[in-house]
DNA sequence: GAGGACTAATTCATCATTCAACTTTCACGG
DNA sequence: CCGTGAAAGTTGAATGATGAATTAGTCCTC
């Protein structure tokens, strides 16, 4: 960031995209949470449920998993340690590395999981995959990539 | 939401367009905190500013400014209190309709306003308009306002 | 094999968000 | 007018997020 005289105002296209963006951003976050309330389970509560079935034996690192969530060390320990009492995850600790921990799926959060998951596919297609022509997705797809890469070779600590 | 049994998972293109969207939406939102931290501003802050600096008068009731900036009342409560205790806006009780109350633009948040914009300007180009071509941002625009109309229908308490 | 630099993860203090309860005012039907 | 119900806004307690400081273990290099 320089000194920013240089820099041009967003046209009305441009704006109109902008806010576009922010809207739907933030209403579905809210709305795919509301779809997930009946289930006992946050947006987050999720999104690990998702990182860590995906996981070769259904067990991720703590760094690795705040990286993948894209969260900060610090809230990812808070929120496993949440998950952790309401049974979804445990802690345990790593031979080849004794500082590190994994965290685990337990049997009841993989239940979850399985029982949650189309609900909250449905969701998704429902509120925004089902919106868009498939030409369109993909579109959006391929212009949003190169943002997604822009954007995470500088983020710093998150 | 009904059985969900015979809702369709998603295809491979389909996951990578939607985790795209998701994985922009976060890093995006925290580019652009990081960016207006050297100013003293949140992103929240900022929108506000924005709000009320558009409003007729610099001044916008309460409820239409949680409407416009898609927020809870009780949230948008606490938030302006912060930022009547920085000095940016103050509350202004309304004539015609003594329950309400009006936010108003200080001195003070006009020229914050001003100073920070062009480089809140600069950060959003820099870090999102930019990085598409004309034509991807239109086709963007475009096939997201759909989607942000389904959603504000449906959006019960916020 | 001892020292210093680095990484994994957590903790603590502070600040933000949520949800429900509450106060005050308006609207309008009888 | 009177009362019932709804709307505008606030408050407070409980929960969640953030960032700096902390603990513990590893890696490297001499």
């Amino acid at each position: 960031m320089t000194t920013d005289s240089d820099t041009p105002w967003l046209t009305d296209q441009e704006q109109r995209a902008w806010r576009t963006h922010l809207d739907v951003s933030r209403l579905l976050m809210h709305q795919l949470e509301r779809d997930l309330q009946p289930f006992g389970l946050t947006n987050n509560d999720y999104e690990i449920l998702v990182n860590l079935s995906e996981a070769e034996d259904h067990r991720l690192r703590m760094s690795d998993l705040a990286a993948g969530t894209l969260q900060s060390k610090s809230r990812l320990s808070h929120q496993i340690t949440r998950m952790e009492n309401a049974g979804l995850v445990r802690r345990e600790s790593c031979e080849s590395d004794r500082r590190g921990l994994y965290a685990v799926l337990t049997e009841e959060g993989w239940d979850t999981m399985r029982r949650v998951a189309p609900h909250h596919v449905a969701s998704v297609r429902k509120h925004f995959i089902d919106l868009f022509t498939p030409e369109a997705l993909e579109s959006l797809r391929a212009s949003l990539t190169p943002v997604a890469e822009h954007l995470r070779e500088r983020r710093g600590g998150l």
